[in-house]
This record gives C-alpha cells, sequence and structure tokens, in this order.
DNA sequence: CACAATAGGGATAAATTTCTCCCTATCTGA
DNA sequence: TCAGATAGGGAGAAATTTATCCCTATTGTG
C-alpha cells in the first residue's frame, strides 16, 4: 500500500474533514452505504465509474476513519456488508446538505466545469 | 498548463461540487475571501501552507468556476483582491456546514487520522 | 467443464495534483 | 544600491490518487 510522505496539515475543521472525505468517489459511497446499498457489489453497481481496486481501497480508507465498519459472513460465495457506524452516521447531513448544493446548482456547475472541455471536445 | 485526460463524471449534485471544491485548499481560500481576506498575499498569510504557485492556481480555477472574481487595482506594487460572487456566496452556508462538523468532532478526528502516522512517527 | 458472481489484493502504469526553484516587474524604505 | 513587498508564471520534480490487468477461492448454474 502507498505510504504517505508528507504529513497532512490539520489546522482547522476544514482540513480534518478533507482528509476522511478527500476521494473522488468517498462522498458517493457514505450516501449510497446510507441508502441501504450495502455489499460492495451494490455500491459498485450504484457507482459504475469505480474499478472495484479503488473502491476496495476507499472502503478501505472509510472504515479506518471509523465512518464505516465491515460484516463479513461466513458463508460462500462470499458476503460482506459496511454500514455507517454512529460516527458516520453524524456526517449524513453533512453530505446532504453538499449535495442538495449541487442539486440546486446543476445548470450553473454544469455550465462552468465543461467550459474547459468546449474547445477540446465539441462531438458532444 | 495540464490539460485534463479523463472527463469528469457528473451523475449527481456531489459529483458536481467534487469538480469545483476538489483541491488541497480551496475551501479554506473561499472562507478566508469570505471573511475579508481579499489579496492573494493575506490568504498565504493565513494559510501559510500553500505555496504562492499553487495558491495562485487554485484561485484561477475558483475564478474560472465563477466562484470568486479578480479585480486588478492598476497601482504599483501591484494590488489585487478576490471577492466571491453571487454563486460563490450560496457556498458559504456549506462550507460552514462541512467546517462545524469538522470542529464539532475535532478530537476523533485527529484521533482516527493520526492513527496511520503514529507507527511511523513516534515523536510527537 | 466453463462461466458468472462473490470479495479482495499485488504489481504496475497513468493521471492528476502539489511542490520547489527560479524568473519578470515596480515601488518603498533603509 | 540592496532588500522586501506586491502579483504572477514556466519548467520540472515529487507526491498522491486513480486506473488497468491479472490472480486467488468457492459455489451454483447451464
Amino acid at each position: 500500500m502507498y505510504e504517505r510522505k508528507i504529513l497532512p496539515y490539520l489546522n482547522c475543521g476544514l482540513d480534518l474533514v478533507g482528509e476522511v472525505l478527500y476521494g473522488k468517489w468517498k462522498l458517493r459511497i457514505l450516501w449510497f452505504i446510507n441508502e441501504g446499498h450495502k455489499r460492495p457489489s451494490e455500491i459498485q453497481r450504484k457507482i459504475p465509474d469505480v474499478s472495484r481496486r479503488v473502491l476496495n481501497i476507499q472502503l478501505k480508507e472509510l472504515e479506518e476513519h471509523e465512518l464505516v465498519c465491515r460484516t463479513i459472513y461466513p458463508v460462500m460465495p462470499p458476503k460482506v456488508e459496511y454500514n455507517l457506524t454512529d460516527f458516520g452516521r453524524t456526517l449524513i447531513p453533512v453530505i446532504q446538505t453538499i449535495g442538495l448544493w449541487g442539486d440546486e446548482h446543476e445548470e450553473r456547475l454544469r455550465h462552468v466545469i465543461m467550459k474547459q472541455f468546449r474547445e477540446v471536445v465539441s462531438s458532444l
């Protein structure tokens, strides 16, 4: 596994949050787990763009940060479930706030984000 | 400048927000601008860990995403001010929510984040 | 038997972000 | 004159994150 060489900056609440939520898919992973999609394969079906490998890595990080917990059922084929911890559950309103802002401003966001691609990709 | 090779995933509000806020210092840059620290040199004094180079880059991205606007005063030595746009201002409550969660759980967050470093760095 | 589904990880490459070093310019003050 | 403050950017390295490919194992199904 990759081992960090530079210590994180933890000067304020925003930094602390960044450390645990900084990850391309983490917000959505947490969101979908909260919605009841607990098994890795389910989550991946909800987020087809993540590779299985990266999904595993981000789930493990979320687990290390005690936002989710992993339950292994000793059955075959294997079954694993991720659930929010109490701690992780406190994050849901925050994620909701973020997602809501994104939804409210979807059109404008899509516009400003795609600006930089409009010259490059004209075939859309 | 770096030119992205992979198109972003914009499936939901969370993705859209990620595209404009994903950046190591962006949340705090926006926060400090909102608090009245508008000049690059002021911002850097508030966030000593960013290099000036990266601060410039992230400011420019925020500007391209229409969250801040840049005003140049034709004086010498040069004076530049960044201000939140109306759009950027709508983000402040969201950032506040995020930061508040971080502050409320500061101790625990610090604990889980530093877990991975405790073995490596014993001199703290 | 061959294949899909399940969960997960190693090795490695590629993409992306961040950092470091150095350069331009102008004015003020010691 | 020299140092420092101001704003900004190029080139290239380093750090970090994400992606791709391939492998293990077991059970059930066609």
